[in-house]
DNA sequence: TGCAAGTTGGTACGAGCGTACCAGATTGGC
DNA sequence: GCCAATCTGGTACGCTCGTACCAACTTGCA
């Protein structure tokens, strides 16, 4: 193993934790301590191998981004090319965009929009990661023989509902309302 | 001036200081010292009048959907009785929901939501919050002229618009950029 | 083999935080 | 006018934080 090879193993291993950390706990949770403990490394690694904390932020979006549309490129991979009544696209848009996760995760998924206005590093990041929820959902629309033209409005109406959805009591209920919402919008517009 | 009433003027004073920055720097920026710094009283104001921080960004909170609805409502009652074009429905909604402040109010306006998944505490405030909102748009719908079946619909989808302009580059252009968005959406869907 | 460059990890600093404490000031009811 | 209840405000505790520092260790190259 070269010395490269072993850093890029550490960087990458802060990496994991604070995508880890960003899923189960918001951005708030990502501190150095907690990232290079996660890690099962000394504190200092945090700051040998990022900037600042910004940079770290940054690196764990951008990983997080990729864990979370690649559940979705397989859900559409996997998609008849006949159209899906309404209920079933409701479903998949909401899954593609949020996930299926616990309240917890549902949460840094909105979460980066704002973090994305407080944070201006983190823009380009979060653009690149809604393009490609915006893209996976034009993609099933095209699939599923329906006009993808509005993915946009659709992926920025899933997320409208799942956000008011989010000051439900109900753990864990976001998702499925949601996506009953986003049905019945689906089924009263037409194919 | 009775007791009780310089207690309320004072408990008064500290949740307008809490919601001016909740307004002007987001709930990361309410802290005890920051809130009883703003409203010119001892830190220890803070905790004799709020049992903890949460209470007093709840409180805060509240006091905050009233400043945001209230410019709301003056401008639905000044509506004609007339059908709105489109692009003017779309402004008024936009306005409506996310205020015409900079990025700082803007982005409080959707932390909301996050804060709501986060602290139980918040929920019924931010529902009673967005209901506000959605119940302001349904009567401006119904004042010109249209279906009011559909506020929550046009809420959830101008909050939608708005996230993702969040993570545009240009300061103040995300509420002109959503209201574009949704007005092309409002033209393309008819009266 | 030796040494310079790169890497590691323990530790420290200064700051901000929520909260608790408590001596003193104030005040309304008797 | 007194006293108990309420209110005030200065201070302290224990914690976490981002970041800086630096001595020790490792490694690739001359």
């Amino acid at each position: 193993m070269t010395r490269s090879d072993r850093g890029e193993r550490r960087r990458d291993a802060l990496l994991d934790a604070a995508a880890a950390l960003l899923k189960q706990e918001g951005f708030a949770a990502v501190s150095h301590r907690a990232v290079a403990t996660r890690a099962g490394l000394p504190l200092a690694a945090t700051t040998y191998y990022f900037r600042n904390l910004d940079d770290l932020v940054e690196g764990a979006t951008r990983r997080l981004a990729e864990d979370t549309v690649a559940p979705g490129r397989e859900l559409v991979a996997a998609l008849p090319h006949s159209p899906l009544e309404p209920a079933r696209l409701a479903e998949l848009i909401v899954r593609v965009v949020a996930g299926n996760g616990d309240r917890a995760q549902l949460l840094t998924v909105y979460e980066r929009y704002a973090q994305a206005g407080r944070r201006p590093g983190l823009r380009p990041v979060v653009r690149a990661w809604t393009q490609d929820l915006v893209d996976l959902v034009a993609e099933s629309l095209r699939r599923t023989g329906r006009d993808a033209g509005h993915a946009r409005r659709l992926v920025a109406l899933a997320d409208g509902l799942l956000l008011q959805h989010l000051a439900d009591e109900e753990d864990g209920g976001a998702t499925a309302a949601a996506a009953a919402d986003l049905a019945g919008i689906l089924h009263a517009a037409g194919p």
